[in-house]
DNA sequence: ATTGACTATATCCGTTACGGATATATCATG
DNA sequence: CATGATATATCCGTAACGGATATAGTCAAT
């Protein structure tokens, strides 16, 4: 787990997992579902983007693993860092979409 | 130049040429420095990044050649499915951004 | 006129990340 | 008891990234 901070912008993957990870720990399956629903069925993750993923952000420190409360499922959860890269890049993402809508004239 | 629309979400470096590309012509460096302007300085395009992603662009029909009123440059500018691209991707991160301040802002 | 900084296009290529296919097993429901 | 959903996981080909590098023109200052 280095501690450097991830550099943005983060990919749409890292994004979506810690946003559905904010504010509770989920197991694999559970942070499928949520991305779907965040995105409002815009991005389907698949097992090999999710749990790719994971094993990287861990590596990073962006998530750990969680309490073991069922031994069939893995929770993940975000670590300080983790938040505080979530925040980062929401804040980036406001920017550029803001940026993005100005130029389109869609206001 | 296949004409098939592109699947969102966009990686941050289209995305960030789409909307450099937007209004405008523009050339190879012009764009770096357009995408550094649009995104307050948070992404750093080089070289290998742009040119890849450009040629990519122009082989899914995001993008193609412009005018070559300078033999030294050259010219690249959005399609019509370039710009339907931008504005679904900008609309996708608009709402990305509003779902996740949502949660950043309970907790 | 020469150095240095910036502009400008371009390729190379190692590394990272993605993502569909696949495997395995459990659980609920008709 | 079969089928569909839940759940974790790996494999592996491909796509994308991104720093290093090459080349050359411009422009300002010394």
């Amino acid at each position: 787990m280095s501690k450097s901070e991830p550099r943005l912008p983060l990919t749409p993957a890292v994004f979506h997992i810690l946003l559905a990870l904010f504010g509770e720990e989920r197991h694999g399956y559970d942070i499928m579902q949520q991305v779907r629903a965040d995105s409002e069925d815009a991005v389907k993750m698949g097992p090999g983007t999710l749990y790719g993923s994971l094993d990287r952000m861990i590596e990073v420190g962006l998530v750990a693993k969680g309490n073991t409360r069922d031994p069939r499922r893995i929770y993940y959860r975000l670590t300080a860092l983790g938040q505080a890269t979530l925040r980062a890049e929401t804040e980036r993402l406001s920017r550029v979409a803001r940026v993005a809508r100005r130029q389109l004239g869609t206001a």
